[in-house]
DNA sequence: CGGTATTTTGGG
DNA sequence: CCAAAATACCGA
């Protein structure tokens, strides 16, 4: 069965173009069969020793002169063959280094520093030799186990048994390469010796000339092993010696467990009640079971309205994957890994079920992830990276809230997880379920082409209605003479709100209390010194703050260019909607949820948690409450402004408007309590908005497609973005203009069906972080065109003394 | 990336 | 003309 080649390809762990290509190395005599692809070794790179990944095994040789593999890394591979052939894929497909594929599918901060350990020295398979001592057994068993071995830190008071374990070859001293906040932790557990049949009989006999001893095992036996020597001896009123005296008798063994470090240990989650689909979601599972049935790597759009119980729909279909020994991966978006999904999962899966989020300490990540190869747990639940997540036998891949911008990585490799996911889990033969309200109008085109197979349910649970949503044109309010920022119309409908004692939501897509400071003399506009965007005013910091860059200054008392006295503020942001709401209705409790208010650690939780428990009335927040929340006390959900998002330079900006209304019209009504929408604009005509209000999502689709269609932009046209910055404008420009050039050039020479430079144009935001940027836009007919385009040009940072950037970004999200 | 070999540059 | 500085090249 294993592969007996001499040679493994290897990719350094250097992240250089230059270096982005297999190395082959001789593998050792004692490691042939026992490497693998994915292993991460140790080898001579040059002048240096640098780590590498195992990407193939080769019989023969690239080149006649090879080095040697110095080493393992680690004892067993971080990646499964079919990681590495999705880090080849995403190396083409994003256009990023090999290196960084792979970096992107290994747990944060592994390759950081070499720590001395013990590794096992023998095939996994052997059963230890009879000579040993059972304790000493018991250890050797312990690094068949712990397969990464044990840091040598760890293993104070074990000296006897490694010895022993040394010196039959068992074990051999290595390097594992942790970062320390990483390494796994271990705790030495006493346990009981194998040789001991009567203990009641033996703490009898101990308990005249020993009685210490004898109290030290009666709390051993009771306890069920699960004490260190030290806290065993403070339980039992003595110190370790007496610990330490029983080991040498032979009565007790201790051997090091590791101690996972699970983030939600704290919390209790109960059996959740039985819920019985309806008719919709049995409709829908029964496709699902087919195609999960079928395993032959199906996409589904599953398109259900707010409401309809999408999440039930995802339990179910895990547990079929599960009841067929497959493993389930579920993505969401970082800002709905809110304690409520993670509740519902956690209550039906227990233990087994794995959580990835950006807010896990390098530590409990890394953990989460060894129980996930290790097989401990086939669930697993996370943020866009989870779709690497180390799982066996994937049964299927399920993207919650498919839409999400967040999905998308901006920095290399700028990976769509839902594409990574769709190509991982054709590998694997696995389904995969694009769920959303409001699918992305490229998945919906997928699944109008047939690409994908699309599934409705168009009705919320317990056949509760989708809430009327009322347009209120803010034009006619200023006629009237309303200069609040709350029409008539909402103010009204708050009142009610509060005076029948329901709950409401007020969203607004801009933080802080004012969005700029304008001079009534000159027009001058506080701008950040870094960034060329205007600078918001924070009440509760009393200055203004700068949101791409984090620059903060006091307000200024007089015009910093003409210095009048007549600085106004305009725009509001979630803090002013909070502040008017108190003075309007003072008698409110209003919680607010932005960045500002959730920067410290639980702070999410506890704002959710409060809001859930009817300790306020109303919660005014930015897009992070929009998104699946399930609160049955909302009746009211109140849109401040809806053209923040409308309005913004972006080809997909009618999209986002369309799917913030409608996720956020999602949060009323899905209690007992009818809701009840109301949606300011000051563009009420607008298609994103009319369709909201009707939760049309096909009208919606069906303009949207038309438009991308007419103006050549994806889905039907392939997108391309060449982002250059730099210190210098003029040097930024002049890059952009020779790679748009380039563009062109290559345009007229290869016969392509279509195609179209844009630019070279300065970007929306044209400056952050002092760093000029501009951008050219590339548009063409199919994908590999646009890998073959990028593939001729060259990022590379030449210009080192004008520090220019050049970052390509094949599908970009976003073109800010 | 980090080293070494090769070419460019500019001061006297 | 020479040496420092910038650049090109290589790694199995």
């Amino acid at each position: 069965m294993s592969d007996l080649s001499q040679y493994a390809a290897v990719v350094v762990d250097v992240p250089s173009r230059s270096v982005n290509r297999p190395f082959d190395y001789e593998i050792p005599e004692d490691l042939v069969g026992v490497l693998t692809v994915g292993h991460r070794v140790y080898v001579p790179f040059g002048s240096r020793r640098v780590t590498g990944y195992v990407i193939r095994l080769v019989a023969e040789p690239q080149v006649s002169q090879t080095k040697q593999i110095l080493g393992l890394v680690d004892t067993e591979p971080l990646l499964s063959a079919q990681l590495v052939e999705l880090a080849n894929w995403m190396a083409q497909r994003y256009q990023c280094l090999l290196i960084e594929a792979i970096r992107a599918m290994v747990p944060a901060g592994i390759h950081i520093a070499a720590i001395r350990a013990l590794q096992l020295a023998v095939p996994s398979d052997e059963s230890p030799p009879p000579q040993l001592s059972e304790s000493a057994a018991e250890l050797f068993q312990c690094f068949r186990d712990n397969l990464e071995g044990v840091p040598a830190s760890e293993l104070g008071g074990l000296d006897g048994q490694v010895d022993e374990l040394l010196q039959l070859g068992l074990v051999r001293w290595g390097h594992i390469w942790l970062d320390p906040k990483v390494k796994p932790k271990f705790v030495n557990c006493c346990r009981l010796a194998k040789t001991v049949n009567d203990p009641a009989q033996l703490i009898e006999e101990l308990k005249t000339r020993a009685p210490k001893q004898a109290e030290v095992l009666r709390i051993l036996v009771d306890s069920g092993g699960t004490h260190s020597p030290a806290e065993l001896a403070r339980l039992a009123g003595t110190t370790s010696g007496t610990v330490t005296a029983l080991r040498n008798k032979g009565y007790v063994v201790v051997v090091p467990r590791e101690v996972t470090r699970d983030p939600y240990a704290h919390r209790n989650f109960s059996a959740p009640p039985a819920v019985i689909p309806n008719q919709w979601q049995k409709q829908a599972l029964r496709r699902l079971y087919d195609g999960i049935d079928e395993a032959n790597g199906q996409t589904f759009v599953l398109h259900g309205v707010t409401g309809s119980g999408k999440t039930e729909v995802y339990l179910r279909l895990i547990e079929r994957v599960l009841s067929q020994g497959k493993t389930a991966i579920t993505l969401v978006p970082e800002i709905a890994l809110t304690p409520q999904t993670v509740r519902r999962f956690k209550e039906r899966f227990g233990t087994d079920v794995a959580v990835l989020h950006s807010r896990l300490s390098l530590g409990e990540r890394y953990d989460e992830w060894r129980r996930i190869r290790n097989r401990a747990v086939r669930v697993v639940v996370g943020a866009r990276s989870a779709v690497f997540a180390p799982v066996e036998d994937l049964g299927v891949i399920i993207i919650d809230e498919e839409h999400e911008t967040s999905y998308k990585q901006e920095e290399s490799p700028k990976y769509h997880a839902r594409d990574v996911a769709i190509y991982r889990a054709s590998l694997a033969n696995a389904a995969v379920v694009l769920g959303s309200a409001t699918p992305s109008i490229e998945s919906y085109y997928r699944s109008e082409t047939g690409e994908y197979t699309r599934l409705e349910m168009s009705h919320r649970v317990d056949a509760r209605p989708l809430p009327p949503v009322e347009i209120v044109d803010m034009r006619e309010e200023m006629k009237q003479g309303n200069r609040s920022i709350f029409s008539q119309s909402l103010m009204s409908a708050l009142q009610d709100c509060l005076q029948q004692g329901h709950q409401g939501i007020l969203l607004l897509n801009r933080r802080g209390f004012s969005s700029f400071v304008l001079c009534r003399e000159c027009g001058a506009v506080l701008r950040c010194p870094n960034c060329r965007v205007s600078l918001t005013f924070h009440q509760m910091e009393d200055a203004v703050s700068c949101h791409y860059c984090g620059h903060q200054e006091r307000i200024p008392s007089l015009c910093p260019d003409c210095g009048s006295k007549y600085l106004r503020q305009f725009g509001a942001g979630t803090e002013r909607v909070t502040a008017e709401l108190a003075e309007v209705l003072p008698e409110a409790r209003v919680l607010r949820m932005d960045v500002d208010t959730t920067s410290t650690k639980g702070a999410h939780e506890r704002i959710l948690g409060q809001f859930e428990h009817r300790q306020a009335d109303f919660l005014v927040g930015t897009q992070m409450i929009a998104k699946g929340l399930d609160f049955p006390g909302v009746a009211l959900v109140g849109v401040v402004t809806a053209d923040t998002a409308l309005n913004l330079p972006d080809f997909r900006a009618g999209e986002r408007t369309f799917q913030l209304l409608t996720q956020v019209a999602g949060r009323a009504g899905r209690g007992s309590v009818p809701g009840r929408v109301i949606i300011q604009t000051y563009a009420p005509e607008h298609y994103s908005i009319v369709a909201a209000q009707n939760h049309d999502y096909h009208l919606f689709a069906r303009q949207e497609m038309e438009f991308r269609r007419q103006l050549w932009y994806p889905p039907y046209a392939q997108l391309g973005r060449i982002l250059v910055s730099g210190p210098e404008e003029k040097h930024a420009m002049g890059r952009a203009a020779a790679i748009a050039k380039q563009c062109q050039d290559w345009l007229a020479q290869t016969r392509v069906s279509s195609g179209e430079v844009v630019g070279p144009s300065p970007a929306p935001l044209s400056k952050l972080n002092n760093r000029y940027r501009w951008h050219v836009l590339v548009k063409l007919s199919s994908r590999s065109e646009m890998e073959a385009l990028f593939d001729t040009i060259d990022t590379g940072a030449y210009d080192k003394k004008e520090s220019i950037r050049v970052s390509m970004d094949i599908e970009p999200i976003s073109l800010l």
